[in-house]
DNA sequence: ATTGCAGCGTGACGGCCATCACAGCTAGGG
DNA sequence: CCCTAGCTGTGATGGCCGTCACGCTGCAAT
């Protein structure tokens, strides 16, 4: 098969480095050859769209590599990122098993490789295992848990400050284990942090030289260092 | 049994008047018989907690009658109600096929019966019958798609006035078809309003008051009739 | 009746932040 | 090397709405 973006494909599940954080990981041999079987990869450019909020489920996408940009959208063009899903992740899911439309906007932000399964294979799939079945509502129940958690940073804490403050504590929190001092490399411009935290571009950008005054975090390039978590947290509920 | 509190509890799931929206309605008579065994019914009253966010799940609970409030709360004591479950729903269900603590608060706030399921034997049901972990996954999917749209109405409009617009939209689409004109009862209250739509409980009072003086909608006693439905869909994108 | 309490209505004030506007900055591309 | 385009920084302005404060109603209990 073509690499049409410069990117390996891998073809077979069995030797994706995700393999065992993946959703099917401890499924008996049969299962996984039987997903191999109905599983179909293909790369996708920085820009693509793998599906839109509102169409009628096609399948699911196994994230393999790359990142990939989740986010729903109003009439008038507002926009809202849920959040940005790493290699392993299985995208489109609840759509696929409900039948409902895509509830969200899948957008490529850093050339992808990704496997897709068909609705209708898929569903086959899942009536004749039910281990994967269980799987699913496991990983369903996951999805779920972090868009409530995403809801009380919204929803609960008014200052944008807090929100923002929020925001970085849960990246740290999934990058890296707490000893006063975390660094990550965090690829999102100002406008993406604002759509995900609900506020507007120039608040973000104010917020950011806000923390870095008070010596709270620090900038270099698309490198962040959060010089004091502590002093994040006190952000929380001032 | 006894009725604790003046509520007759309907013993049996088979002659449950939900069964037919219910998650398990199809499943084959065997495996129902099986989940009648592993049930057991309760009552509660009016400010009873099924269970509460943070604790470690022990378990699903079946509305049988009643209504439930779910909610969610942060450090300060403020909270925000994501939906107010209604009979067939089946509550817990994230939490107890994750493992994770429940994520939510639920609250009794009209004499509820329930029917409780440990975690333990309803991880054993699944696990045997897998057509019941299908539906469990799809229940699931609904539920994130519900969270979903929450969140885009708490979080892409700002307007407080367009939240609850949606939010009596979202109500009025739930309990009849549109004919222009919509009338329903509504037992909340101003607070537990504003609570749903991320406002205080005064904007929640004077937007009544303008939606009442724009011919918007009506107001008798706990009897909500929405005048136009054209006039508050207006207010969306205003 | 009286007390109490929960919910509703309404005014005043002030802060936060969205919005607009514009200017420097980096990066990539011809 | 400019030039465009996207990103970032910053000021000014104004409105929405959260908060405080208080009075009102209606309902329940004693």
């Amino acid at each position: 098969m073509r690499a049409p973006y410069g990117l390996e494909i891998i073809e077979s599940c069995l030797s994706c480095p995700h393999r065992e954080d993946r959703l099917f990981c401890n499924l008996p041999p049969p299962a996984v050859q039987k997903l191999a079987a109905i599983t179909s990869a293909a790369a996708y450019p920085k820009g693509a769209t793998l599906f839109v909020e509102g169409q009628s489920p096609r399948g699911v996408f196994i994230l393999c590599s790359g990142k990939v940009k989740l986010s729903t959208s109003s009439a008038d063009g507002r926009s809202l990122i849920l959040r940005i899903s790493e290699p392993g992740e299985v995208l489109g899911l609840p759509a696929t098993v409900t039948g409902k439309p895509y509830e969200l906007t899948a957008d490529v932000i850093e050339p992808t490789q990704a496997n897709f399964i068909s609705r209708t294979d898929f569903l086959l799939f899942l009536r004749e295992h039910g281990e994967a079945a269980l799987r699913v509502a496991q990983q369903l129940g996951e999805t779920y848990h972090s868009a409530i958690s995403e809801m009380r940073t919204i929803g609960l804490s008014h200052s944008a400050a807090e929100k923002l403050a929020r925001f970085l504590l849960d990246l740290s929190a999934n990058h890296d284990e707490g000893k006063g001092e975390v660094k990550l490399t965090l690829t999102l411009t100002h406008e993406e942090i604002a759509q995900m935290i609900g506020a507007s571009r120039e608040t973000v950008t104010r917020l950011f030289a806000d923390f870095k005054k008070k010596q709270l975090l620090q900038v270099r390039g698309s490198t962040l260092i959060i010089k004091s978590k502590a002093g994040l947290e006190s952000v929380l509920s001032s």
